[in-house]
DNA sequence: TCCAACTATGTCAAGCTCGACATAGCCTGC
DNA sequence: GCAGGCTATGTCGAGCTTGACATAGTTGGA
């Protein structure tokens, strides 16, 4: 049995031959949005893929820069593929530690929270950016969702995730910033009558 | 340094002394909403805790049933847990299988794919129903979203968390369906004009 | 009566992931 | 000239997580 990150490195090379490099520049943190991991696992999950004859590779002399490894996808590699692809995935838990820290955040001073939450705030937009920039692009050039069966479709799918995420995301961060934003206030707030303050903390 | 894991235990503690079942219970997968693990690594970091000093606890030996270890935060845990509250979290990736067989849909009957949407839909329904019954329990209790300094104000903040989390996801997972059903009708398509299918497939 | 499920605690091996270390050539700006 | 950054590949130890195994009393149904 394979790796989840095996049958992700088996998907970027099926919609297209190239190195482990490659393949690491799209799983890196904190932009991957297929599967994230660092080269220092991808390099020995493609040796292994290699061995077990699901991939195979070819060796690249450019002019400038070093030697490149550019891997494909071999006929087996794409049976082992589409076998997985339909078998129910497995749910990995996604543990945040924001998450935590909001649940505590009683023991804390609500004003760092309110600066932690800002950093975060900044971060995801960055990133929520850069996914919508390339979802964009897709979009533009299939004059929408690219079709089911288009090569772009899997990447578009993978985005459009990435983006519902992050946006969901930042959606709860702004809600908890306008939770404490009141709490914190040692001056302003004493204008804001209680009704006011009580109706910005209605849920939906 | 503590794990995640320790300070999510020091979190779950600092709100009520319970014993590592009751913890176990509360982060037991698919339904824990505060950090996911199991018994099995929750039992050993409970008792690196209380060997450096961070928890205690209390043997209970209830007529009916195996005996009980009540487990207390201590004044250095909740100093530790207040001390990490206010730190910039770590982001953790959320790599999920279905998105890359997503990616992948290609290789595989369109037909498979649907019926596997078709679980996941409903076990996130399931995972979302009891968050929502959870949520609407503390929103009819505080007549709406606790107050920040509520005791109740973590849990129901990483309840929504949690809630808009699962919703996003079903909303891909049912995005995800619409685009694969024209494609696999067999018959029933026929009468289905193109402009109606693009405009179905176009992104908003 | 026996089997299954729940309460309640614990251990452990195998596998996954991270971050650091290592090497080496090329390019750009100071 | 040289420091820093990029391309490009690889290794490794430490830590996190899973799933199975283990024990033992209680409750409820077939």
């Amino acid at each position: 049995m394979l790796s989840s990150l095996s049958y992700a490195i088996l998907a970027l090379l099926a919609s297209k031959p190239q190195s482990g490099y490659d393949i690491s520049r799209q799983m890196k943190p904190p932009l991957g949005f297929l599967w994230q991991a660092r080269h220092g696992q991808i390099y020995p999950e493609l040796a292994r893929l290699v061995q077990e004859g699901y991939v195979d590779f070819e060796r690249l002399d450019p002019r400038a820069g070093p030697p490149r490894r550019v891997h494909a996808i071999t006929a087996e590699g794409r049976a082992e593929l589409s076998k997985w692809v339909a078998i129910p995935p497995q749910p990995r838990p996604m543990n945040d530690e924001l998450v935590v820290k909001a649940f505590a955040l009683r023991k804390a001073k609500a004003g760092s929270a309110v600066e932690l939450l800002k950093d975060q705030v900044k971060l995801h937009e960055h990133r929520l950016g850069a996914l919508e920039q390339r979802a964009a692009a897709i979009e533009s050039r299939d004059s929408g969702a690219p079709d089911p069966s288009s090569v772009r479709f899997g990447e578009y799918a993978a985005l459009r995730r990435a983006i519902g995420s992050e946006r969901d995301y930042l959606v709860w961060c702004r809600w908890l910033q306008q939770q404490l934003e009141p709490a914190r206030s040692t001056g302003r707030s004493k204008g804001r009558s209680p009704a006011k303050r009580s109706a910005a903390r209605r849920a939906p």
